[in-house]
DNA sequence: CAAGATTGAGTGTTCAATCTTT
DNA sequence: AAAGATTGAACACTCAATCTTG
């Protein structure tokens, strides 16, 4: 993801007391860049991963419309991926019998095994978070952070 | 920004206490989505109003390379970050006399005044995430997203 | 050769237009 | 016509290779 969440900082303030939004936005794509780097040794970004790993866990091969649902995005964005995902050989497109419009993605075993290690990767990095904090302090956390988008 | 903090939680948790990694991506994201949006208006995108604010505050025109530093970024994005904002008409490329191999980012009129609108909406989109808060809940955020960091 | 900038290729994303099938 | 997928164009970004100047 994209990335771009740092400066403009337009009323100038005292490094100490900056915006809150560009604070949140700066933490997110460091932690970000983190994830991606420990997904590096699956040889998956985190888009790859999500994709693959939400056919993992449907069991049945999805639309690439049911894709773009559950990863919040456009279709065409998934059109896309799919076909990155298909020429790595992670994912096979295969056609639906009762609906000739729909094409299905299917993972292969090598994508099966590249979503293993991709969510080891992931697991790894929410624990490396969830530790730099109490378990009160990341409730208070998490309980402030949802006020911000209620 | 890009973008791209949404989902692959790789051990199912019941969607309360999901990992906090995933949540402090996806309220990011959804703040990006919101900034975004507001800067709609200005014409510009987070990244452009970015570039252009660190050569409004800057006075004197900067190199690409010290817009590269500033922005935390690669030279060739500012490259092609420049030649978008150059079409856009908001900045110029002037040589430096003095060094034959770098080029400067000069702000047009045009430039400084979208720059301003943008600015009027970062600010806007400030308050309201500051506005949701008290200021005490702030500064416990603030505090708790450095801890993560450090 | 170092540095500054650019170019080319690849990823991830959006939007608008198009094609196929219902 | 509406739904599912794809394509083409644009944006924002990275990396590796190249060109120009110091």
């Amino acid at each position: 993801m994209n990335k771009g969440a740092k400066g403009a900082p337009p009323a100038a303030e005292s490094e100490a007391d900056r915006s809150l939004l560009s604070l949140i936005l700066d933490v997110a794509d460091q932690l970000q860049a983190r994830l991606e780097n420990e997904l590096q040794r699956s040889g998956l970004s985190s888009a790859k991963a999500s994709t693959l790993n939400f056919l993992r866990e449907a069991k049945d091969p999805l639309s690439l419309g049911e894709l773009a649902a559950e990863n919040a995005c456009v279709r065409s964005n998934i059109t896309q991926l799919v076909d990155r995902l298909e020429n790595d050989g992670l994912v096979r497109r295969v056609s639906d019998p009762d609906d000739r419009r729909v094409r299905r993605a299917a993972l292969t075993s090598e994508g099966r095994k590249a979503c293993k290690d991709a969510c080891a990767a992931i697991s790894h990095q929410e624990k490396s978070v969830a530790a730099a904090l109490s378990p009160e302090e990341a409730a208070t956390l998490a309980r402030l952070l949802r006020r911000l988008v209620a």
